[in-house]
DNA sequence: TAGTGGTCTAGACCACAAA
DNA sequence: TTGTGGTCTAGACCACTAA
């Protein structure tokens, strides 16, 4: 991998890729010394500056850390993900060290109910995927997800793979092109609604950590709402905070 | 103010301070626009690196924002705040356009529970503070926060504010010098424990967002551990990811 | 066209850790 | 002493906005 030097993009965001693709294929593993700012410059010919800008971008996101007179390391793989990242259910498992799987509950088309048009920013008329899902962590049920998406930009998607196994990100990345770019979300807690309580195997007074997620694709149009429940006394979210 | 060329502060550190107090105090307000980078440059004496360092910062902590060709802007706060940074009561109830307002239910010494020792790194004999309230906005209760503080670092320091009113971190930066650099915490859905339930107005099957968080002063040793639980009903939080 | 922020370079000196 | 990251400078050219 080597710059290109005639590409649009701006050589630190070329670099960026470079480092985090590194990073997260597994090339440098937690704990790992990456190479020297020096080495960085000789190898992708680049400015100091230009280095330390890609460096700062993966510091801040947490992906390393740099020791003064030591060197910089790859950092583990921190829980407050949720909270900062788009991920997954199978990386927010693996992160929390709990095997994951799931359950199809419900996969099938629908008009859009008013709220959800209204997040997505579509007609209450337009036409939604709904992919329901039972998640589980060491065989145990997690959460229950409903992930609603404009039909419009990914017209079935739901046929094309078996959602126990892939995930809809990547699906909708390599099918259509949709590439997710940021993402608001809503952290609520209430009590398990009749239909959810029995799927996590709670009580109707179970008390759950509802998260309501909207997902805004390259083109900065929404392309997903996502709608967990997670149950209290198995799920908490962490996260660190500056003064 | 200026920068002050003879002290081991950074210079990006001492201008940071500068800017973001001219934000924070209303010096200048959201939607504002800030002085261009050629007139910060002059006005310092700093290069344009080192002026675009401390913008950075800024922009990535949501004080401000860029347009390229138009300018810097100072942002709105931000809900999502609540989930980066430190934030008191009162911000965080003014950041929801709710009118702040608290009542103490206890004030008083004690030896630390096993728990919270633990998350204060303190032995369990050790002394503890403790300043519990109830939390109001617009006259309606929304939480209950009890405050723990590790008494040694701070004597004293319950009699000296009518914590009704004040901050308890402004009280503690201004009489010990602590600052707060940082904290962690975690996000929970329970249900009201039967102590809390009555104060918050709710049954006790109600749920509540129980938040924990453990707070480090500069020195990064812990300095507080705050547990609050929050209405179901009246609180959310909200944040933003990256792709 | 003038002014703004976006990207990039090629240096410099310093503080700290490890050998 | 050597090599690392931390701070800082003085330039350069570009892309975009508004007049």
């Amino acid at each position: 991998m080597t710059i290109n030097r005639n590409s649009k993009i701006p050589y630190y965001q070329q670099l960026y890729e470079i480092l985090r693709s590194e990073i997260e294929q597994g090339g440098w593993q937690p704990g790992d010394l990456l190479p020297p700012e020096s080495e960085l410059i000789s190898t992708y010919q680049l400015s100091r500056n230009t280095v330390r800008e890609v460096m700062d971008m993966l510091v801040n996101e947490g992906f390393i850390y740099r020791e003064r007179g030591r060197g910089t390391f790859v950092a583990q793989p921190k829980m407050e993900q949720a909270l900062v990242r788009i991920i997954n259910f199978t990386q927010d498992m693996q992160q929390r060290g709990l095997s994951p799987s799931s359950r199809i509950l419900e996969s099938s088309l629908l008009t859009a109910p008013a709220d959800i048009a209204e997040a997505l920013q579509v007609p209450e008329s337009a036409e939604l995927g709904l992919l329901k899902r039972l998640r589980l962590g060491n065989q145990k049920p997690m959460s229950v997800e409903e992930a609603y998406f404009i039909h419009a930009r990914c017209p079935g998607f739901l046929e094309r793979h078996d959602y126990t196994r892939t995930s809809l990100r990547e699906a909708l990345e390599q099918d259509y092109g949709l590439r997710w770019l940021r993402a608001k979300q809503i952290i609520r807690a209430i009590t398990a609604p009749k239909d959810i309580a029995p799927l996590l195997q709670v009580t109707s007074h179970a008390p759950l950590l509802m998260i309501e997620r909207v997902t805004y694709a390259e083109d900065d149009r929404p392309a997903e709402f996502l709608r967990a429940y997670y149950r209290g006394d198995r799920y908490s979210l962490y996260n660190e905070l500056n003064g």
